[in-house]
DNA sequence: AATGAATGAGTGTTCATTCAT
DNA sequence: TATGAATGAACACTCATTCAT
């Protein structure tokens, strides 16, 4: 569905007027992905040095990630969409890049937590990781589906406080 | 990148030759996800049954998934790719279809520990799903973009570990 | 002028048929060159060894293409057009390399009257490669422009007695 | 390649900026060749009334042809590109009258010869004219498809004796 | 006088699908 | 049953040109 022509119709423009600020349609989606990247980079990288309590880190983070999902929700289906850009070496990359930095942000947390042997000898690190995004996605993903039927915060929430239960 | 023309080159015959078989190329997905979902209900329903321990029963409900994606990796992509049948509803509500007796399966595990005492009080069983399902799609989903360069079902062993801790 | 569109009316059919018989633009037009090249090989390089009298030689190499020209007056636009595919190296080397082996097979007679002795000392065979070969072009270009308005083979017989004229 | 974005690239302004000084694209082209016309008939025509011998005439002739050429190689291209504008009536026009005049005066010359018996009865004043500008064509086309490799001038001076070697 | 932004009309190409054989 | 040939609709992108500022 993503085309320059229904872009442009959304946008409101012709399709030739999008070629005067991007490149190409590639372009368009780097743009975002960098954008996106930058504000990852920005906001949270910032915060996360300042606060003392990794608990407290881990939920300010995982807030702001719903809190970018839900001002911007077309984010989900790029963000989410590796396959898609599986022949563009470039873009999944890109997303790739933005997962694994997501990913090292909350080994930094939970390595502070082991470190202060306040996180349970057999929580496996890898695991959680998996679980943390995995059921962060998929929520993300259902609100979209659901034609963002229920609110997200809400479920969020209920679901983070599974997911340290698994840390106790 | 799945046209008609790459299936066919793929399958060995002409391009008009698969409108013998299909439709058109909405029914070959339809086929897909139906045959899917047969196999779904046809295998785990039938042992679910069976089985007394919920917790053997979900040890091989989750030992089923990885073996049909080890044996099929194509259906990840299929699968897990709800945003891209987004337009065409027959296909997003197969797909949904599947994702909903799957999810069923689980919460019907959940209900049997729970009348048993087995379940603690404090797990969320919607966010447990969440969990459960986020997690073994973001490990398939990485494991097919690694180029399937690890042991898909080591480490689906090792996430089952974690995601039952959670139940106890 | 030379499109797509255009092509496929001219041809009858539609635009995306032209894609069953070449593979792109490129490809149409390296397989005119092909051809013509294949044409020159065959046809000239077989007689031009039989025969002994250099000058009945070069006679006939040049008639012979003349022939060609008046049976297939698109190819003067195509072979003259260098600076048309300037940008795209293949195409440019397969006109440059038609254009080398006719310049051969030409170098070849001179050199033979040259043992001969049929060839004057203040001969150049470097200018005179470019009086033939650009009298020809020029000719041809000349009568497409024209509309074909003249007889391409007299004004072709003339030239060439002028052009003999400069080896006695 | 020749486009009004390429244009004002190598101009060093904008796109809209080109238009202030010329009405269209087409406008360009036939300012090119009014200007080139003009040149020629300025300088040239002035010339060659004064001189006495037609022979120095000519060779004066030739040599302003490849002056020209060597201080201006993209005309090389404008020039000899007859085909490319066929569609536009009035371009190919103003590019067939310069070649008309530079005709013209080149058959002033071997008519003056003529007139002074200075030029053999079998020659053929239409070939010349064909081997004259036809093998200038060619040769400034070959400099340009080199990347200007070789010595115009050189190359030049060498086909000009064995033009007039004819004459002889 | 110069430019950023915009556009209608193309341009090469792809795709799902049909049809005659 | 299988295929070569064909096509309407769409797609990303380009180009000459215009307009508001």
């Amino acid at each position: 569905g993503f085309t320059i022509k229904n872009l442009s119709k959304e946008v409101g423009i012709s399709e030739p007027a999008i070629y005067r600020h991007f490149e190409n349609k590639f372009d368009i989606l780097c743009s975002i992905l960098d954008t996106f990247k930058a504000q990852i980079l920005a906001n949270q990288e910032e915060f996360i040095r300042n606060l003392d309590d990794p608990f407290v880190k881990l939920r300010m983070f995982y807030n702001r990630i719903f809190e970018i999902f839900t001002q911007n929700p077309a984010l989900i289906t790029v963000i989410f969409s590796e396959e898609i850009f599986q022949n563009e070496k470039l873009l999944s990359e890109k997303i790739q890049e933005i997962q694994r930095i997501n990913e090292m942000i909350l080994i930094t947390f939970l390595t502070e937590m082991r470190r202060n042997n306040k996180l349970p000898h057999h929580v496996n690190i890898d695991s959680f990781i998996l679980m943390f995004f995995g059921s962060i996605r998929l929520l993300a993903k259902k609100w979209k589906l659901s034609g963002y039927a229920f609110n997200l915060r809400e479920k969020g929430d209920e679901l983070f406080n599974s997911l340290i239960q698994t840390l106790s």
